[in-house]
DNA sequence: CCTCCAGTACGAAATAAGTCGAACTATGAG
DNA sequence: CTCATAGTTCGACTTATTTCGTACTGGAGG
């Protein structure tokens, strides 16, 4: 286990049930100021490019960022990051994944993740 | 005197002098966490909102925008602004008038003041 | 069962931001 | 000079955010 289930045990589900997502925002409730505030920070800057720029196909788990800061630490930020908007995380077994919210922000506010993705943290 | 000034002592400046603008970040140095930073907050975003909208050809001394809070307040938010290099201000006289630094913000982060440009304040 | 592991929750301490009154400065008008 | 005006500066207070240690939860494996 860990990848999406190979659904042995349920053979007409489409592409794979994925876990539902933690609580979040709908898309209309995006705040475009929540959301700036949320990225004006270069850790979650960090987090949100890396996974929009190394997107393999599928979520990473906040293990994969190899941040070295206390776990807490990271909780938080991914939090942030998640009650804002950005992010959506599902809880596969152990841990939980994250990915970028890319339709519903490049719906509400186009370009601000090009912005992101092209983020150099400073000297 | 107030306007630029009809140059009565010197004849030959072009449109006419400007006076300098306060100091401000250059172009080069614009960082986008600290741009998201000082947009993140509603008051900010009204403001500069306002000026991309009701741009009138020239610039907006702070009480033109009719906020009903302290001055000391104003300036606070102002000086934010201008040192995150979102607004240049030059002193005319007694005020100090502002606008977007058009150009460069698009120039660094294309796409971002169309955002701002078209955000609504909540409810 | 018991253990390991990813991540959370809580809470305390430190730091940063916002708010605003009061005193001040500088310009322009009279 | 004197007054009014536009805005600053300082400092105090409040509030929000960040950071992180410690204790906890809840699956997976043995």
């Amino acid at each position: 286990m860990g990848m999406p289930s190979p659904s042995v045990t349920d053979p007409d589900t489409p592409p794979a049930e994925l876990p539902s997502p933690l609580p979040e925002p709908a898309r209309e409730d995006l705040r475009l100021e929540t959301v700036l505030a949320a990225l004006s920070d270069p850790l979650r800057l960090t987090i949100v490019r890396k996974l929009l720029l190394e997107r393999e196909a599928y979520d990473h788990p906040c293990g994969w960022f190899g941040f070295d800061r206390p776990k807490s630490s990271l909780t938080h930020h991914f939090k942030a990051l998640r009650e804002a908007g950005v992010l959506r995380q599902r809880q596969y077994g152990l841990e939980r994944r994250s990915r970028v919210r890319t339709e519903d922000l490049n719906a509400r506010f186009p370009g601000l993740l090009d912005l992101v993705a092209e983020w150099q943290p400073a000297s």
